[in-house]
DNA sequence: GCACGAAATCGAAACGTTTCGCTTTACAAC
DNA sequence: GTTGTAAAGCGAAACGTTTCGATTTCGTGC
């Protein structure tokens, strides 16, 4: 008979006459009971719409089996696949995840690292707002934490990650092959591991090709849809106009398409464009674009797979579990945003004005 | 000196030299304290790293702080807004949001329910994956929940959720205002109430109008880009095609959209289309895209402010507020997806044929 | 009928908090 | 000093589980 509206197991044993110790035994099936009691106590059960409660287990066992997950901008079309694929494997496994969004801001990123740490989840999935050291303290406990995406420079714990140098090297390559020599970027913010690695495959690409990298062309510093947009502009507002821009957010890339629609650039006849990400609606855009796909939900099964595996593991070879770093292949989809540039004539004269 | 890795308030309370209720009642404030004593507990719990267990508080109080959000679909682009909204709300009055994918499947939907029930959390966001009675037994618990965008049929609780019949009207009064009379609808799951609804409005505006809705203009029972794309193959195949088509769901918009291409017909010149939801890229498809767009952030947030309502009220008065429904304007954005049909006298011919 | 071991069941402590009623302390007034 | 009173501090009981050692029950062989 359930007081407060939720029975406890001290109602099911009283209502199958039996001690609570036997229900848990039942539950858990954690030691042998007989058939009839068994029964008896199912049926309880059943009858008072018993669901165990798991903060009080929690509590008593030291595992939550809940997993934290902070990311730093929920309106990045990117992470949503990324926290599908984590969510599909916690699930799987039994685990719940609690979501954060730390909006690009370190603080509240420590904020929430610290409220995940208080309700005592079993380990934590993050791509980090801020590349300094500000985890220190969680990974000095050994507190299981898989970094996905965005991993803080010189980090030696698990990872997950796609491999940005390539996906840099492999869009500009692209470029390059097709005949572009003056090619800009516009890479976000060069604290984060993926746009760093991104422009150092963009350097890589240009260096071997022996194409000089024009301060001009190189854009840093932001990652949101007005500054690809304002970067836009100012690109193709160039005497020295790039015949090809490689942007490394989705999100800019969106401002930088704006931008090439409102200066009715024709693209691609009049610039080249390659972009990072890739989704269900890319191809319907005008053009189509190219774009170099990270396998997203890749990420997040593999990073939430990584975790669940120092999760599981005793202190002992914890260490060991907690070093692996996961790199995944980008994958370049050529579609219409790229094609050769104008005739090196033109290219020329451009240069010359 | 914390055991095992992670201190308790009995550690604090000895290296303070007060009592553990002492130390209770500086954290929470909820009893006064002598300055020095409270100082010398601030000092202890900094010493040792203090992070309290909400874990043994939720079990002591009751609460958890904790609200469960269950989605039908993440890789559908509307809910990761709705879910920014409500978890910006969530995180600001306290709160953290577990987050459920049921991918559009009522028995895997039971089961996250009975998992977030049984993790004790103070409230439920839901936009249901079935539309039938099986939230009766959460309901007559007079457990907190709210749900959004997908309402069961016959609910009386609290709600949020666009005016869709609005939607679906002054999408289909657009492309009749246009000249259009043959105008197809691809309609969703019509058991789910904003397709119901949708399409409720699209027959509202044909009826005024005096048009007629042939059958094979209405196809309804899928979800997904495939189906999207199936849809639009065969209403473009028909002897008497279309002249327009309203299609109530984005992922189906997508297929609908790549079946268009496929084909070459001309949007607009051939066909209009008109689609629900609207996001940062859909201005940059080709042609841009004419939508009923929802607001799908305020969606989020108002779902959970009514639901922390509802949580933070006592059962008495819980049964007034939890009747609240909001529903909230839809906005037509017209772009380049629509345009006048193609004269009459064509319009005659293509029938005749 | 008894002793014995195995099988089944149980009681009670613990997990880390909150909270309430009780005790101690401090201080002012006489 | 004593007393009275308000302010501060404390002890211990819960919250709903798990778990382990202790106890009961049972069947078997003599």
């Amino acid at each position: 008979m359930p007081k407060n509206g939720t029975a406890t197991m001290h109602d099911v044993a009283r209502l199958a006459g039996v001690s609570i110790a036997t229900v848990s035994a039942v539950i858990n099936n954690t030691a042998v009971v007989s058939p009839t009691r068994a029964q008896k106590v199912r049926e309880a059960m059943k009858a008072l719409d018993y669901h165990a409660d798991q903060v009080a287990r929690s509590l008593k066992t030291g595992r939550t089996n809940v997993i934290g997950m902070v990311i730093p901008d929920v309106t990045n079309a990117f992470y949503p696949d990324v926290i599908s694929g984590a969510e599909e494997i916690a699930t799987r496994a039994g685990y719940s995840l609690i979501l954060c969004n730390a909006n690009e801001d370190p603080v509240q990123e420590q904020r929430l690292l610290s409220t995940l740490f208080s309700r005592r989840v079993d380990g934590v999935l993050i791509a980090c707002s801020d590349s300094s050291t500000a985890y220190d303290s969680l990974m000095r406990r050994r507190f299981p934490i898989v970094f996905f995406d965005r991993i803080p420079t010189g980090f030696r714990g698990a990872a997950v990650a796609t491999d940005n140098l390539a996906a840099g090297y492999q869009a500009t390559r692209h470029l390059i092959e097709l005949g572009h020599e003056r090619i800009a970027i516009i890479a976000g913010n060069m604290e984060l591991s993926p746009h760093a690695f991104r422009s150092e495959g963009y350097r890589k690409a240009m260096q071997e090709a022996g194409l000089p990298v024009h301060n001009e062309y190189f854009r840093i510093g932001a990652l949101k849809v007005d500054n690809g947009y304002q970067f836009g502009l100012e690109l193709l507002g160039l005497a020295a106009r790039p015949t090809a821009i490689f942007c490394t957010n989705n999100k800019m890339l969106l401002g930088l398409v704006r931008a090439i629609g409102e200066l009715k650039v024709n693209c691609p006849a009049e610039v080249s464009i390659v972009g990072v990400d890739d989704f269900t609606w890319t191809e319907n855009f005008n053009p189509k674009l190219t774009t170099v796909a990270q396998p997203s939900r890749d990420i997040g099964r593999k990073a939430m797979e990584l975790l669940l595996e120092q999760v599981g593991a005793d202190k002992e070879n914890l260490g060991a579990r907690a070093q692996r770093q996961v790199i995944l292949a980008p994958e370049l989809r050529i579609r219409n945003s790229t094609a050769r540039p104008a005739s090196p004539s033109q290219r020329l004269n451009a240069l010359a004005v």
